[in-house]
Parts: C-alpha cells; structure tokens; sequence
DNA sequence: AGCTTGACCGACC
DNA sequence: TGGTCGGCCAAGC
C-alpha cells in the first residue's frame, strides 16, 4: 500500500547509527554529526536526539562549547568518567568537555590525536 | 500561511 | 568568560 509507516525516519536512523560509531572516550557536537552526514543541521541532530537518543550512547553528542546535557549532566558525567573522557575544569569548577581533545572526527582518521 | 520552539553554532562585543 | 544576535532547519500550533 501506499504509506509506508515509518517507525523511524532515515534521517534519525542515520545520526543513531553514527553516534553508535562514536568510540568511548570520544565526542561529537551535533553540527559534527550533522556535518558528516552531509546533510540536515545541528537542530535536526539534537530533535533525533531528543527522541530516540535514549537508545544509543547519547553522551558522546554534545554541544561544541563542550557542556554536558542539562538535565542529564550526572549521568553524562558517569559516563565521561568511566570512559576517561578528556575533561577540563570550567569557571566555577564544574567539568566541561576538552573538545579540542575529545573532539571526534568520524573515523576518517582515528588515530591523529596525540597532539 | 505565519509564528514559535528547539538536546545548535559562530561571530561579536 | 559570558551574554546577545542572527542564521539555521524541521516540527507544532
């Protein structure tokens, strides 16, 4: 028939798939995401994430001034702490992410950190 | 059809 | 370092 019900948009399969690629230790920022994707924007990535992100390593997509989720910060924190995530004391102490660090390409390269 | 909202981003000041 | 502004793009009302 006609429609095809789609529980899951392309789109959001797309960025979850990716975000599952993400290595622990690592980070994207949604533009990242969005970026490698070639196509959608930062927005579109964080509604996905938004509603399925439950599902997939959610932590490792984050805003590029390398703030941990509101809301979820904890959590993230956990995770950040348990993968050694490059961290970075912010002003009042709290924990940002070390993008220039963390910072994820994609796997085009995955060895070119270590400065 | 127009306006608001959102897990955003970069430039500016 | 931090706040504001404009741009971005899809979904909701």
């Amino acid at each position: 028939m006609g429609r095809m019900s789609e529980e899951l948009p392309a789109y959001a399969e797309h960025v979850l798939e990716l975000t599952e690629r993400i290595p622990p230790g690592r980070v994207m920022t949604y533009g990242d995401v969005a970026e490698w994707l070639g196509e959608g924007g930062p927005r579109q990535v964080g509604r996905v994430m938004a509603l399925y992100g439950g599902a997939v390593p959610w932590w490792r997509v984050v805003r590029a001034d390398g703030v941990p989720l509101p809301g979820s910060e904890l959590r993230a924190l956990e995770h950040y702490r348990a993968e050694a995530t490059p961290l970075r004391p912010g002003a009042g102490g709290e924990p940002r992410l070390d993008m220039r660090r963390a910072r994820w390409d994609g796997g085009g390269n995955s060895d070119e950190a270590h400065t």
